[in-house]
DNA sequence: ACAAAAGTGTTTACTTTACACCCATGA
DNA sequence: TCATGGGTGTAAAGTAAACACTTTTGT
């Protein structure tokens, strides 16, 4: 072990960050997890994360994990909660700021890095048994994926570069847990003007070719002065 | 100065909360500051808040600093923002774990605790200089509340119990800086179900006595599990 | 031929917006 | 009597919701 050799006046916490990732891959939405190689909860699956340093910020510190324990880096990566209870980590007193990302998962299909023994992609409805508050941690992203998904074009960041309208419909859906016609999302979207029709889809299918199309980020800002700032498009 | 005891085998950040504290008149909207009694910043107004414990959440920290500094209690409080610029403060590396509440501030007339020398309400676009980063603080504190008064029946923790249609349509106005017909705002409040109507006000004005209204959270939870857990009555 | 996903319009109901005059009270 | 804030309705425009058949392609 170590010496100990950082004195305080005055107690201090530790203090990590853990990031819950999300990536959509057409058709479910998934997290990804690491596999703790050590003690507490040996073997058991969490949050890819860990103690920041001195000469970072918490952002500095989420984003730099989740590069060293997964290889993801350059991602959209918002705050999301502090989790504080005292015991919930059982060797000190250690605060946690969570925050969550959004990757295009096929971005991330090899994964893996130094600090974690195994990275792997679980659908978010069949998680395994989750080390510390990390299924609480979990649970409250979901709900700011939600809130946030009205108020951001959030869902681009989950696709691919072009994508089908169904895709896009389909991750609504299981964002907000709920279903739309095909009609009028398509409509709806349609008349946001951010999306730019990027033709037909060359893959081949057992199925009518679909229309493919891009998140034009331009056009969003554009339109979002022109309504003075606030505009929510994607409240469905 | 005492004796530094508290040791640790990695360097350990200290972890402090601060809280933006709203208040509203029916005319202003405030922010509650207290004067900084020692140094760093001494005799800057600064938001209330301090270290935490390490036999507390921080949400239990940030009631306790608020308690202790300006006597405000048992108000709605959420976490606004981690706040861990590396240098934010100049004794050490401090993150601040940043919150809002929501109180009437004819409940809070007469101020001040233990800790601070002077606190005192400040409208908040007439703010003296603030300690350390809590302008930022503050900056981020307006847009959350602007985010969260679509989503949430914010606006009723900040009015009295019974308040008048003008004094809930001034605080929108206020909080979205924008400007709403009277009818048409009227129309849509009374529309959303939640209001009671409370009689006419009973204090003599030099004008036409105002209907006065409260918010009944009952109906309001009622309502929204009718529209499937997802309602916004307030977006406006 | 059939299974699977995709493309496409219209009608109806609802919601939002714009807009102006009279009323009650205290000074 | 006047200044101030309060109460109230309607028409037009826009948005949302409900709804079904045809097309393409691979097996």
């Amino acid at each position: 072990m170590a010496k100990k050799k950082y004195t305080y006046e005055y107690p201090h916490p530790a203090v990590t960050t853990d990031c819950v990732i999300f990536g959509f891959d057409g058709k479910d939405m998934h997290v990804l997890l690491i596999e703790r190689g050590i003690e507490p909860y040996k073997g058991a699956w969490a949050l890819p994360g860990g103690f920041i340093n001195m000469d970072e910020t918490v952002e500095q510190g989420a984003m730099r994990e989740l590069r060293e324990e997964t290889g993801v880096k350059d991602v959209f990566l918002e705050q999301l909660h502090v989790f504080s209870d005292v015991k919930r980590d059982p060797r000190e007193r250690v605060i946690t700021v969570a925050f969550y990302a959004l990757v295009r998962k096929s971005d991330y299909k090899v994964i893996g890095g130094d600090d974690a023994s195994d990275a792997d992609w679980f659908k978010w409805d069949e998680l395994p048994p989750l080390a510390f508050d990390h299924a609480q941690i979990i649970k409250k992203a979901r709900e700011r994926l939600q809130e946030r998904l009205h108020t951001t074009p959030l869902a681009f960041k989950l696709l691919d570069e072009k994508f089908k309208m169904s895709e896009l419909q389909r991750l609504y859906e299981l964002i907000n847990d709920t279903q739309y016609d095909r009609r009028n999302f398509n409509r709806k979207m349609m008349s946001s003007g951010v999306l730019d029709f990027q033709g037909l889809n060359p893959e081949p299918e057992p199925n009518r070719a679909a229309q493919l199309y891009s998140f034009d980020a331009d056009s969003y800002e554009k339109e979002k002065k022109k309504k003075g700032g606030r505009w929510f498009p994607f409240d469905l």
